[in-house]
DNA sequence: GTAACTGCAAAATATTTGCATCCTT
DNA sequence: AAGGATGCAAATATTTTGCAGTTAC
């Protein structure tokens, strides 16, 4: 597909099977992806090695970016167009269901701010919500 | 000291060396620990293995809880009087300073409520803001 | 004395690195 | 053709498990 081409390419990535393969996966699915996901579903047995430096290439061109989490695991998901290298802001809520176990970008929810205490100065915030989404309830 | 001992009592656990030491570190480190800093940081060698039985056993029963990261390291920090066992309420905000890379819980900001989409119930959620701490501005 | 906790050894997992080969440009 | 990307092998690092010895109560 075209788009995906033009993504690898707007970061000067060569455009790879491998490449493409992973990010039509970001861009297909809903939710974000732990490692072992994107082993299981690329369907073709990819080296694992080329998937963690393909995620790591893809975190450094800010591309995609990890999700926090309160359990051990690491998740990535897509990063919305104003993305930059090395920066991201990306700032809408997370949404790890508690029944079916994903994890949802809700792009229209923008993370509020907070009153710090005296002298902390702010530069990104994250938050993450649990419960139970539109799909289980 | 006598403070230590009443946690690990109130909670069924038997007062060791290892898990006195463990929780003091906790007490009086104002931030938050990844495991590494517990190995560290408790002056004796402990056993590795020890380290993270105690740390899950400590999550078990409440006494810390995880933070949320958006790095791919995991952190531990006290859960607030009112944690039980398996179902903690520490609803404050975690401040991770760039500068210093500790990680601060901030007791005295609440994590605020968001407006979810149609559908989405919440359980529980978790804030974690970067930035400038007050003693590195 | 008994149950629970620890330390050691080792297994199972996860992640990183080096290098030769192959693919993209 | 040149540089970058991949796959394999192997080195590291991380986490879990089993079991025997030790400690708390």
């Amino acid at each position: 597909m075209v788009v995906i081409e033009d993504i690898l390419k707007k970061n000067q990535l060569s455009v790879t099977d491998g490449r493409k393969k992973i990010l039509e996966l970001f861009i297909s699915s809903e939710g974000a992806l732990a490692h072992a996901d994107i082993e299981e579903k690329t369907g073709e047995n990819f080296d694992r090695v080329t998937v963690y430096r393909t995620l790591n290439t893809f975190v450094e061109k800010g591309i995609i970016h990890h999700i926090p989490t309160t359990d051990n695991s690491i998740l990535y998901a897509l990063c919305k167009d104003n993305c930059e290298a090395g920066h991201h802001h990306d700032n809408h809520v997370h949404f790890i269901c508690d029944v079916c176990n994903k994890t949802i970008c809700l792009d229209e929810v923008t993370v509020p701010t907070v009153q710090l205490p005296e002298g902390f100065r702010p530069s990104h915030a994250e938050m993450v919500v649990n419960g139970v989404c539109g799909d289980c309830k």
